[in-house]
DNA sequence: CTAGGGTTAG
């Protein structure tokens, strides 16, 4: 043996002669031919070997050997050459089942998730009775197929066959329904296990963990704690997951130095792990310092980064990420696309959005119909209603989710009669909507006035089978609100079946400003208050409202309030894009460097607004500023700074598009719509809610915002 | 030769 091994590390620094000297080794000096060719096959790297050894094997006479053919497929798959293998085992005359293990474990390796179904099927026929090893591939194919009639199929041969007690096998079925079954039937799978091993225990608590049970994925770990069975590095992956769905920053952290008490910080994927929870759970820094610390080439590392800091905020950060990616060459993958897309939503640049799109459209990528709706969502948040419907357009099997991102965009730009045609047309394609699809229509007809038509669309709900949530009845008491029936929103929210949570009283809240209702709105504001207390919007609202009935000491209470909860105001800004660079301006902002031509323009279109003959609401708009800031902040408003740089730097006509952190204020609103007018712009503002476009002296909210 | 994990659209 050491003497045929001896010789093959010879053998490759000159295969020519020892294929050529093979057949006289084995034949004189009595050398097995199966230990030979397995060694030969062990050291070869490449195709060419392989082809080489292959033709040695017809040569010799040995082309039908199972032992060594199995082993040439068994190579030739772990050199990603599974079509040769699949070429040598269909030249096998009559395989066995160790043959077609090793032709469905090639396709295993490469997640051919269907090729392995269809070996299984096709052994089945050729009635090889399978053993102990084929099931696990043929299990694990079924769940990342999500085939669970299969897998029961499967499940039934492994009875036929006599594994019922296989450990491993019931492990694999476990993991079966996991995947697909549903947790309710991977746990009494996981109940009737005799030894729960550590795989066991983290098949099921990452069953809980990925269908949305967290807390049930926790309580089996305190389980699991509890038994002889230690977790390990992939049982803490999956705890972490549940502590990063529920956001429990501190339980994670807790965690984070159990895995450093136990020795297990450096094992590189529960790095990644970690990474993620403190992004997820908001701990930016925190997770860029772990990131910072790793920076490998694992695509998954860098979206959880990625989507980190996409979903909290820091779009811009998120994007430099993904152009670093590409150009250290780490190649993105559907889910990079996905949270990059969603970075360039929350920026809200056309340009950026273009830009993006382009990516997308000369990528893999093109059809994929997740991107294609986080696309959709992208434009419409991007001011482009049409682009969007562009995206939508030219996805192929549009999906539920499709279509709500649509409608939902409409919604967004208050568009209620094209969203509710989008309804029709969805239903005719048969496709059933869902809960999303009437949070879309609901919020359309609010941003419309199309009361009746919002209200109908409630009432359906039932008919399709949908329970309406919190954000339902949120929808219906803006709806009802912002068309002046507050009573009726008011009676709405005391007939619902559950506790009100914060965005219906906040709708009630907005509701109420508009309307000038102060009871009522003190009463909404009182339970925002106390459920959300941190949240400065609410206070603004409320002193908002104080101010537009002229309610003075209402406005100091509120803002002795807030001084007493340590909180302050946001500070308002406005961005615009410019040459596809985004610039922001604050309020009295004076630090651009065109700041004297741009408070000429504003000085200009403050007086062309006088000669309009517009009139300043000054007691419902300036209510975060002190009396003798009023004058002076009429011109320096954050918006009309934007609308004034705007106007200096593209040429007359181009549409101006500006992104607010606030809502749009009503002398703010007022002025941009007599602007659109005299300067023949149309302007799309964007606030914290929704979108405005400006045009020809009109907005497309008709005023309700 | 076999079973468990992390990123994920409206």
């Amino acid at each position: 043996m050491s003497f045929t091994i001896a010789l093959h590390q010879r053998a490759f620094k000159f295969p020519a002669l020892i294929f050529s000297c093979s057949f006289h080794y084995i034949r004189h000096k009595s050398i097995d031919p199966e230990s030979f060719y397995t060694s030969l096959l062990e050291k070869s790297t490449q195709k060419t070997h392989l082809k080489q050894i292959h033709n040695q094997l017809y040569t010799h006479g040995l082309h039908e050997n199972g032992f060594i053919i199995t082993k040439f497929i068994h190579v030739s798959s772990n050199l990603k050459e599974t079509e040769y293998a699949r070429q040598v085992f269909d030249e096998f005359p009559k395989p066995y089942v160790f043959l077609w293990n090793a032709i469905i474990r090639g396709y295993s390796l490469y997640n051919m998730l269907d090729e392995v179904v269809e070996m299984y099927s096709r052994m089945q026929h050729a009635f090889v009775a399978p053993d102990a090893f084929t099931f696990p591939y043929v299990l694990k194919a079924c769940g990342g197929l999500m085939a669970v009639r299969i897998g029961q199929a499967v499940q039934a041969q492994i009875l036929r066959c006599g594994f019922e007690d296989d450990e491993f096998l019931r492990n694999g079925i476990l993991s079966l329904y996991v995947k697909c079954g549903g947790n309710n039937r991977a746990r009494v799978v996981f109940d009737g296990l005799r030894n729960k091993s550590v795989v066991s225990w983290t098949s099921i608590i990452s069953g809980y963990a990925q269908n949305g049970q967290p807390i049930e994925a926790l309580r089996i770990f305190r389980e699991m704690r509890g038994s002889d069975t230690k977790p390990d590095w992939i049982t803490l992956v999956s705890i972490l997951k549940a502590y990063s769905d529920l956001e429990d920053l501190e339980q994670g952290r807790c965690l984070h130095s159990l895995v450093i008490k136990i020795g297990l910080e450096y094992e590189p994927d529960l790095r990644i792990a970690l990474t993620s929870l403190y992004a997820k759970c908001g701990q930016v820094m925190a997770a860029k310092s772990l990131f910072d610390q790793m920076k490998i080439q694992n695509v998954i590392l860098w979206n959880a980064m990625i989507s980190g800091y996409a979903k909290n905020g820091y779009a811009d950060k998120a994007l430099e990420l993904f152009h670093e990616m590409i150009s250290r060459n780490i190649k993105p993958d559907a889910v990079t696309i996905q949270s990059s897309v969603l970075a360039s939503a929350h920026l809200g640049s056309l340009h950026q959005a273009k830009s993006m799109d382009n990516y997308v459209n000369n990528s893999e990528f093109k059809n994929d119909v997740y991107i294609s709706t986080a696309l959709i969502d992208m434009y419409a948040k991007c001011g482009s209603v049409d682009l969007a419907r562009k995206v939508f357009n030219q996805t192929l099997d549009k999906d539920v989710v499709v279509w709500s991102a649509m409608i939902v965009g409409y919604g967004l730009h208050g568009q209620g009669r094209e969203a509710i045609n989008l309804f029709h047309e969805m239903k005719d394609a048969k496709i059933r909507p869902n809960d999303v699809t009437f949070i879309g229509l609901i919020t359309a007809c609010s941003h419309s006035g199309l009361v009746d038509e919002g209200w109908d669309f409630f009432k359906s709900m039932k008919d399709y089978g949908i329970e309406p949530s919190q954000q339902h009845y949120a929808s219906v008491v803006d709806l009802l609100g912002r068309a002046g029936y507050l009573e009726n929103a008011y009676n709405f929210i005391k007939a619902m079946p559950f506790e009100p949570g914060v965005s219906v009283w906040g709708s009630l809240l907005s509701a109420c400003k508009i309307y000038r209702h102060v009871i009522l709105g003190e009463y909404a504001a009182d339970k925002l208050f106390s459920l959300d207390p941190l949240n400065t919007g609410h206070y603004v609202q409320l002193s908002n409202l104080y101010a537009s009935v002229h309610m003075w000491e209402g406005v100091g209470k509120v803002r002795v309030l807030m001084q007493s909860r340590g909180l302050n105001k946001d500070l308002g800004y406005s961005m615009i894009e410019i040459n596809g660079k985004l610039e922001a301006f604050r309020i009295g902002d004076k630090s651009h460097s065109r700041f004297n031509e741009i408070y000429e323009k504003v000085e200009w279109l403050e007086n062309r607004l006088l000669e309009y003959g517009f009139v300043v609401d000054s007691e419902s708009s300036l209510h975060d500023l002190d009396k003798e800031d009023k004058k002076m902040s009429l011109c320096n408003h954050s918006e009309r700074l934007a609308i004034a740089y705007g106007l200096i730097s593209t040429d007359p006509g181009t549409t101006l598009r500006i992104t607010k952190n606030l809502r749009a204020c009503v002398n703010c609103h007022l002025a941009t719509k007599l602007i659109s007018k005299l300067v023949n712009r149309e302007i799309v503002v964007r606030d914290l809610n929704r979108f405005h476009h400006f045009k020809d002296g009109i907005c497309s909210c008709g005023d309700y915002w």
